[in-house]
DNA sequence: CGCAACATGGGGCCAATCCCCCATTCAAGT
DNA sequence: ACTTGAATGGGGGATTGGCCCCATGTTGCG
């Protein structure tokens, strides 16, 4: 726990002007610390963003959760372990209610919609600094409406994401060495929790509802 | 044509974030322009544009791509239609080769990756008021090596998207009023096309190229 | 320990897909 | 006037998918 002094920040999204924007709002004094807060890195993927969070264990990690080579909810666990002090926001373009979900539960200290006007996200930086959470109205809204818990298993999610490659059941059997029955069961019983009837569907649904990373190597 | 004077314009994009980066470099003096370029509309989405570049008609337009309600090459032809002389500059984070043929096809006057450092975009932005054009060397270099003219006709296309949508067959041929065998033969000369072998290939594929919107309600 | 959940397989059935063949109409070029 | 291409529609067959039945192991948890 620190008392008083300089606040130290990373900052890593996949845009250059985004990462200056933010570093700007940041470091200009008295717009959400008084002194302003330094920006020491900047990480434009989600593999530099936790090489960054473990060398600088900085105060503050303002991250986009859409980067390529890492994303979403294992980068915030990531960071976690190798800096725990370190306040993680998120700022999220997706509104999916999956991701959202995953993120929630996998503990950031802040979470905020990239749509949504960023002097709420300044506002808040202070007491998210001292220790207090905040998560988007929005978002609590939405996750009040929807509690519905459609959890896949670990190999469920894997099917998932294969098929969205495009991989057929046979050659996922291939892929992972298992019987191809054995894929269509996984497949079936992944299908039944998530209410779809057909491969379109479920790719269509898993899009739209953020259950996989698009940014992944799809 | 204007001589010598302030430079007006008009930043659309869909990320508060975004908006106030790009006004404060534009409107600072000297970074891009001597006098900085007043920035007189923010817009979030697609419609917004294109309303603010037909009320303004500012010199420039800074435009994502990927916005709600409209994106991508439509705005562009439609801001043209209402604002002939606005400079219309595109800003993607997508880089999907389908997207940006789009793009250069519909004329517009700049075309710069937000993965890229945005000093090649603000270096080049004087030269495009003078009415330049400039792509930037990554897109040029990926339209060289793939001028792949996976063209799809109307229909071709309709399918795709009602496909992405997840609709089977039997659907698209009750929605459309035609044949199942029509839709079939439809998406059969598509996906030999595109060269792909299945429906989730297929939507694989087309996510990867960004040859539909995928900010679209699907 | 029991017991639920997960992962692994198999048989079978029907519907949907993938892809070949084919024909007709209609509009746009050259 | 001839050709090309898009759009419409059909027959048929091989393959895959969607979903039901069933069984076997292996974990983790109270």
């Amino acid at each position: 726990m620190k008392e008083r002094g300089k606040y130290y920040a990373v900052v890593a999204d996949d845009h250059a002007i985004v990462r200056s924007g933010l570093r700007a709002a940041l470091e200009t004094p008295g717009q959400i610390d008084p002194d302003g807060i330094e920006v020491t890195g900047e990480a434009e993927n989600g593999l530099e963003a936790i090489a960054l969070a473990r060398q600088h264990k900085p105060d503050l990690l303002l991250l986009d959760v859409q980067m390529p080579l890492a994303g979403g909810a294992e980068v915030v666990v990531e960071v976690r372990r190798w800096s725990p002090d370190t306040k993680i926001v998120v700022l999220t373009g997706v509104t999916a209610i999956g991701m959202i979900s995953a993120l929630v539960d996998s503990g950031v200290d802040g979470l905020f919609s990239k749509g949504d006007d960023n002097q709420e996200l300044y506002m808040r930086l202070p007491s998210i600094l001292r220790g207090q959470r905040y998560i988007a109205r929005r978002f609590v809204a939405a996750l009040k409406e929807k509690p519905k818990g459609a959890q896949l298993t670990g190999r469920e999610r894997q099917m998932l994401n294969m098929i969205l490659a495009g991989h057929s059941n046979k050659d996922i059997a291939g892929i992972l060495g298992i019987s191809v029955k054995t894929v269509d069961k996984h497949r079936t019983s992944m299908m039944q929790k998530l209410d779809v009837h057909s491969v379109p569907q479920l790719m269509a649904f898993a899009l739209r509802e953020g259950l996989v990373d698009p940014a992944s190597e799809l």
